[in-house]
DNA sequence: ACCTACCATGAATGCGCTTACAGCGCCTGG
DNA sequence: CCAGGCGCTGTAAGCGCATTCATGGTAGGT
């Protein structure tokens, strides 16, 4: 900045106007400018202004880290693992820019998250967190410094904006929909851990439709699982091992589970949606994929993205405003596995 | 940091030493000085440190913008739009995560690509370009100042590294499954716009199979198209419309349109892979939802990203080490489309 | 012709940190 | 017993910029 302003024969003040105020600068001046800064291949520096200016025009995410770092690349585990962060970081990315901010994006390691919140908390603005990515301690004396929103998962610290989607709603809708346009109403309910509260909240929204119908309403989820494949299947097993009467349709908390038990059912030679209708909640890519294709609760993840932004930047311009919380609206995906149509691509 | 040198009963040098050079420090010390940072709600700030040490430990990623910003959230175009840069994004982000670094990643607004990249490059301590999408002289004035790789595309600057997939390879291997595996000799070809340089190497690729198989080898593609998948039903269309024998195999330039084609010969009752062979290049996952699923070359995005940190942090230590450019290796997708039999998920 | 108001610019200060460099106390070898 | 070395800490000098305040010049008002 020195040189340019030596070269343009003025101060450094004067360069630094030509980019922060340009309109506050004559223009043959600021012509001057420009172009002994160009001529010197002058590169404003971020941390110099950050540090300056008190605010570095960044935005930030931090998310758990979706699969193994050392993982292969093989060609196979393509879009499985196209998780919710791609799309939360896309919604950022998009609402950031539109706003005049960059996004910076870390992901936790499993070695020290400690370390990483505060790498990210000391270069931004503002950030976003993906629930349980960072302890809650960490992110109480973080949240003192600058704006936080916590994204999906429950409210840990009260005084955060914080943005969910309607999990509750949505499975009632879907369990709705089970009932009341298929007739079905002997349903098994399988939910995750119990400390996810995600899969809570669905399994209550699973009742109270159950409740609104009259249909006998469970006191647990039939089968609790890790919310994995591999649970899902273990879990389809387990269901349909039981003595008694098998269940009409199966709800899963989550895709993943979901999707582990179409495959058992296949295993068994249990006919997906004619014996059993399976559904599953997310929306996750590969539900589209597997035949039956899978009915499912559809999260807005692209939109959580972006409304964490707008709340980012109206809390930058407002400290002091309530802390918000937001619940996005979700979408039923009929697909064929409840025994609706297929849509064909 | 004064606060907590003055709480602490030490200088600030002696806090700063305990975050950077923890080995330095007494241990009772270090822990009187964390302890009171503790207390404090400290968070370094990385624009200081930045100043200070002149670097930021941050790496950047510019790349186009997949979408248009405004365009709806709607649940339909989820999947399709998952292009590279998503892919690109999660390579960068594992490897510099490894590597110590955090990720700052900027798609370009229509409105001043220029602008962009300045505000990227002064934040970043070196950062990787997708093809096209900052001009050519923006990027010589900053590469003179900090590392940067290009990825994909033509090597527009040659000092700079560089970094391409394996286009002319990879066709040429598809090229040769088709004749060789599957007898096919009639082929037509469709390319891209003549300034793209990955559809002109894929064409060469294409060009080379041709002539060792002893096939006929046309000077130039059959038609050349946009690359999208309007055009590439245009481009069926077309094909098939020509007076004579039709080809047994279209082999596209790209997924886009080989998806396109796929539409456009359903519409004429052509049936795909019996009566024509057809195949695409990219490996986008629209391509495994089609029926037939796309017989297709994907492309090892997420090793790009990886690849483009690992060289950026290997010119950060050696600056004036010679340009690298690299080439990635491709695989052949063997699926539906080409008469292949479909790998059932 | 003089004063005021305003515009464009320069001088100077400090943002929060890193990093020589220097100093202090203590230990070692000669 | 002293020179030299080592381990730990403090001092101080910036890093490159934004911004406040002061200054000179110019136009408008009376």
């Amino acid at each position: 900045m020195y040189d340019v302003a030596d070269r343009a024969g003025v101060s450094i003040a004067t360069v630094s106007r030509v980019y922060r105020s340009p309109g506050s600068v004559r223009s043959e001046t600021r012509d001057r400018v420009l172009k002994a800064a160009r001529a010197l291949g002058y590169v404003p520096s971020g941390s110099a202004r950050g540090l300056a200016s008190r605010s570095t025009g960044v935005l930030g995410l931090c998310f758990p880290d979706y699969a193994d770092p050392d993982a292969e690349d093989s060609p196979a585990n393509g879009d499985e693992e196209m998780l919710y962060s791609d799309e939360i970081i896309r919604g950022m990315e998009r609402a950031a820019r539109r706003r005049g901010y960059a996004l910076l994006i870390a992901a936790s390691l499993a070695g020290g998250p400690e370390n990483l919140v505060a790498e990210v908390a000391g270069r931004v603005d503002g950030f976003a967190v993906l629930a349980r990515t960072v302890p809650t301690e960490s992110l109480e004396v973080i949240s003192r410094r600058l704006p936080v929103v916590m994204l999906a998962g429950p409210r840990e610290i009260d005084h955060l904006d914080h943005i969910e989607v309607a999990n509750h709603d949505g499975q009632r809708e879907l369990t709705r929909h089970l009932i009341g346009d298929h007739g079905y109403r002997r349903l098994a309910f399988v939910g995750g851990e119990a400390v996810s509260p995600d899969a809570e909240a669905r399994f209550r929204g699973f009742r109270q439709a159950c409740e609104e119908a009259g249909v006998e309403v469970p006191g647990q989820p039939d089968v609790r699982a890790e919310m994995t494949q591999a649970e899902g299947r273990r879990a389809a097993h387990a269901l349909l091992d039981r003595p008694g009467e098998p269940p009409r349709a199966i709800l899963f908390a989550n895709d993943q589970m979901a999707v582990g038990a179409l495959h058992a059912l296949e295993e068994r030679g249990t006919r997906v949606p004619d014996d059993i209708a399976v559904t599953g909640f997310d929306g996750i890519p590969l539900g589209r994929l597997v035949r039956p294709a899978l009915t499912t609760v559809r999260q807005p993840m692209r939109r959580l993205g972006e409304e964490a932004v707008e709340l980012l930047v109206q809390r930058l311009a407002a400290p002091k405003r309530e802390p918000v919380s937001l619940v996005l609206p979700v979408t039923v995906m009929r697909r064929a596995s409840c025994g609706c149509p297929d849509p064909q691509l």
